[in-house]
This record gives C-alpha cells, structure tokens and sequence, in this order.
DNA sequence: AGTTTGTACAACCATTCGGTTGTACGTTAC
DNA sequence: GTAACGTACAACCGAATGGTTGTACAAACT
C-alpha cells in the first residue's frame, strides 16, 4: 500500500488512471523509461490493488481502485486521530499486513 | 514521505510517538531488533520530517511532526478529488520532491 | 499471408534497504 | 573515578527495488 504508492511514478501513473482509465502503452509513452518498466510499476500497483487491469481486444485497460486509495487516506486519519489523543488504547487497527512488534512483552 | 511510511516498523513507530514523545531507546525495547536499527527507522523519519528530535539529558525524545503527516493526507485526498473527477487538469500538485514525466510532450 | 502493435515475462545489473556487529563518546549513577 | 546507559556512526551483508534488454505471443491492420 504506502510502499506501493512510495515511488513518484506510481504516483504519477495514479494520478492518470484517476482521471480515466488508459492502456499499459499509452502509459509508457508518457514517461522517459521503458514499457517494460513502467509494465512493472503497474503490477506492483495491480498487487497492491490500487488499480486493476481490464483487457480491451489486444490492449490492457488500467483503472484506479479508489477504495483501496481511501484505505490509506484511512490509515493517515488514524494518525490524526491518535495525535488528538483521541485514541485510549484501542488497539492495531493500523497494522496493515503485519507488525513485527516484539512480542508486546514487558 | 510514502517512502518512509512505507516500512511496517516504521509506521509502527509513528503510531507511539503520536501518542506522546519518548526516547530512542524506550521505542528500540519494543522491536526484535537492534538498538542501530530502530535508530535508522528513527533517522529515515526524522528526514522524511514526520518526526524529531530533541535532546533530554543523554536521552533523545522522539516526537511526531502531526503537520507532515497531514501533508501526505492531503495527497490522497487530491487523489480522491481527481477520482471524482473535479479537478480539471489544474497542475500537478502533487508531485512530491520531483516527477520523473517525460518532458510532458506531445 | 505478413507486419505491426500491445502485452507478458525472464534474465540481468546497479543501487537502495533493512538488518547486523563493532566502535566511540558524552551523560548519568555508584 | 569507574561503570552503566543512551546515542551516533561506520562497515558489512543479503534481499528487495528500479531499471535494462531480449524473447515470445496474441490481436489487429494491410
């Protein structure tokens, strides 16, 4: 998730399908690196199901997933919310895959 | 920014930290790893500037930097805006530190 | 049919990342 | 003073990341 949307890239691919979903190629055309690359940056997207891929004849439609996107701005509330000490204690609701606490001994 | 909320330690550590500052070493007691590499979690934070550092003593209190983090909740929800289509072309926003877009041609 | 277009995927490479250990140094406690 | 504590930082290591090229194949155009 956050370390999906970690690159500037995907960031950017983000904010294109956003806007309306477009082929793997059109994509790539937009940026100075190859298919190829950008192809790999839209499956670590795909994995983190910020988008998902649709065929269309012989091209890849990518679309956004939206709510996966409001699953992170989520996660960020939580912060917020925890900052207005609002928060007594009510357990990980954060802990996104895992958390690789040390056993919560002590 | 994403990139420092990225790792699963590391939001971990936002997490305590918003909810009140404490000390380097307070915070490595909690991991199953070193004292260096909380250390490092900690300095990733501190120059992604979602966190700081103030000296106490021989100790290093840790708190979190709320501003930063919601600089990156305003990025999702520019994600949302485009989503809902109400942004039309307006500029990009929100590319962080530098987008790597091909010259914008064509 | 043959060619072009869009995609998928493997192999490879350099760099970054997350972790370790070891050393050093200032601060507090005894 | 000396020991213990809290920190900083360098050196190292394996794994993941972000990129490349090359090959393969199906869909679509001629």
């Amino acid at each position: 998730m956050f370390q999906a949307l970690a690159d500037s890239t995907r960031r950017d691919i983000v904010t294109r399908v956003l806007q309306g979903e477009c082929s793997v190629s059109t994509l790539a055309a937009s940026y100075s690196m190859s298919f190829a690359a950008v192809q790999k940056h839209v499956a670590v997207l795909e994995r983190a199901e910020i988008v998902s891929k649709q065929r269309s004849g012989r091209e890849q439609l990518v679309r956004a997933n939206i709510a996966t996107v409001r699953e992170a701005a989520r996660v960020l509330d939580h912060f917020e919310e925890l900052w207005r000490g609002r928060i007594d204690r009510f357990g990980d609701l954060l802990n996104e895959p895992k958390s690789p606490r040390k056993g919560t001994k002590k």
